[in-house]
DNA sequence: CGGCTAATTGACTTTCTTCAATCAGTGTGG
DNA sequence: CCACACTGATTGAAGAAAGTCAATTAGCCG
């Protein structure tokens, strides 16, 4: 296990100047939520691409949010085996059951060089008794991931090797999207093809002849790293499903 | 698809001598968290086994917490596979999602006749506003939930068909005793194995193959409807590890 | 005793994993 | 600039796991 490293920074972007907050699929902070959240954020915290920053096991005394990079929950399996749970892209929250619950049941690993922003777990209450529409905003996010993870569970149980693969990629390049991550119609994906393994709940081999098959079809290309959707509804229609967007309802 | 009858009731056991507010494994109301949740239920719903009483698509009004009951969470492709998510058992609660989003994203069925309290989405906000410790222990449920499904996910992606099947029925096992529903060392599981290969993601053949290797291990023994464990922790190694508890953290 | 649902079983096919190479791209040291 | 090392991608072959099809059996209920 790569542990790597993650230092903390001192001094760092204030909330008022968060580039994340001009994303459409955000809501608009009040003047004294921004206010409370500036002083919630205590640090920001650089993970190297390949650390993970939180432990199954661990106790957890912060809260993150991704403020860029991307990241990945998952959970190991005492031979080795490893499931990837979900991608934790820019405007998501990491970490809340370790927060909640006392100790995290998942690890979380950096795929890309990762900025976090750091809230303590002490001043929770302070935010959850002060400002309940803060709240309301982080049920809403956990709300959000359930959905997300009951999604892939679907592909996981019921979907076929080619279905859950274009249903993943799909998935991926639409929240790429949402977050303008995609440039002249293609999104980096950070990570090989074990990963992708590892999320699909597939072998590597079987993995990379289904991604071959995929690729064959032309509805998605994925050259180097970067994923490109070049035909949103044939893709779909191999995923059996599209994808669904979220409203907007948002916390940093 | 089964609809059946979901019956509004009118009047109901009030919130003071719940019964579940007994059980070890929730924690204690205030007195004026107590006189809230009184208030904030606003009926008693009972649900029809076979019924399903939340529909993927639909707008929900309310949120339910089980009161007495088996029920289960899912979602089905368009060609009629079905995906259990996970079950809900008395204490949980159900259509949180699809009162925090706009819309629900799975369905929910009885597996029994149901009992359900009834919340008025309409007032969340008030609890959210007035009594922070409700708003933090809806929070802790979401988490908790995620946490099932997530190790559920890891079920699905690597683990074996026998491991998955012994850990299913171990997790149902420790949750039915937690909320004291097993009578000498024996629960009621009121699902078929068509049930079953829903949540495991096995086909309804396989399923019954695998579980009968399974029952022929001694570990366990499922007659009729009755599931005992006789042996935990050889149950546990078929499984690979064992289910983990929560401490508690409850609503109501 | 029929009629119905759930559980079982055997035979066969397909999917997926494992094993074992090989190939491709990248970066390093000489 | 090239040999070498290393990681990630690709392939083929063989075997194991899981799905499908088609009966049959077991229980239950009126």
């Amino acid at each position: 296990m790569i542990v790597g490293n993650a230092r903390p920074n001192g001094h760092f972007t204030p909330c008022e100047q968060c580039p994340l907050r001009a994303l459409p699929c955000l809501r608009e902070f009040t003047a004294s939520e921004l206010e409370f959240v500036k002083q919630f954020k205590i640090d920001e915290l650089h993970v190297d691409a390949g650390a993970s920053f939180l432990h199954e096991g661990a106790r957890a005394e912060h809260l993150y949010t991704v403020l860029s990079g991307w990241a990945f929950r998952y959970k190991m399996l005492d031979d080795g085996r490893r499931q990837i749970l979900n991608f934790a892209l820019p405007a998501d929250m990491v970490g809340l059951q370790g927060t909640v619950m006392n100790e995290m049941e998942h690890s979380v690993e950096a795929l890309t060089p990762l900025t976090l922003c750091v809230f303590p777990r002490a001043k929770l209450y302070e935010l959850y008794s002060q400002f309940p529409t803060l709240a309301f905003d982080i049920t809403w996010l956990a709300a959000r991931e359930e959905q997300l993870i009951d999604e892939h569970l679907v592909s996981l149980g019921r979907r076929t090797a080619m279905e859950r693969t274009a249903f993943l990629l799909l998935h991926l390049f639409v929240r790429a999207q949402e977050l303008g991550m995609v440039k002249d119609g293609v999104c980096q994906l950070p990570f090989t093809q074990q990963h992708l393994a590892d999320a699909l709940g597939l072998s590597l081999v079987h993995t990379n002849k289904t991604l071959k098959r995929l690729l064959a079809t032309k509805a998605v290309s994925w050259k180097g790293r970067g994923l490109e959707v070049r035909d949103r509804a044939a893709l779909a229609a191999i995923a059996g499903s599209d994808v669904s967007l979220h409203k907007p309802r948002p916390f940093i």
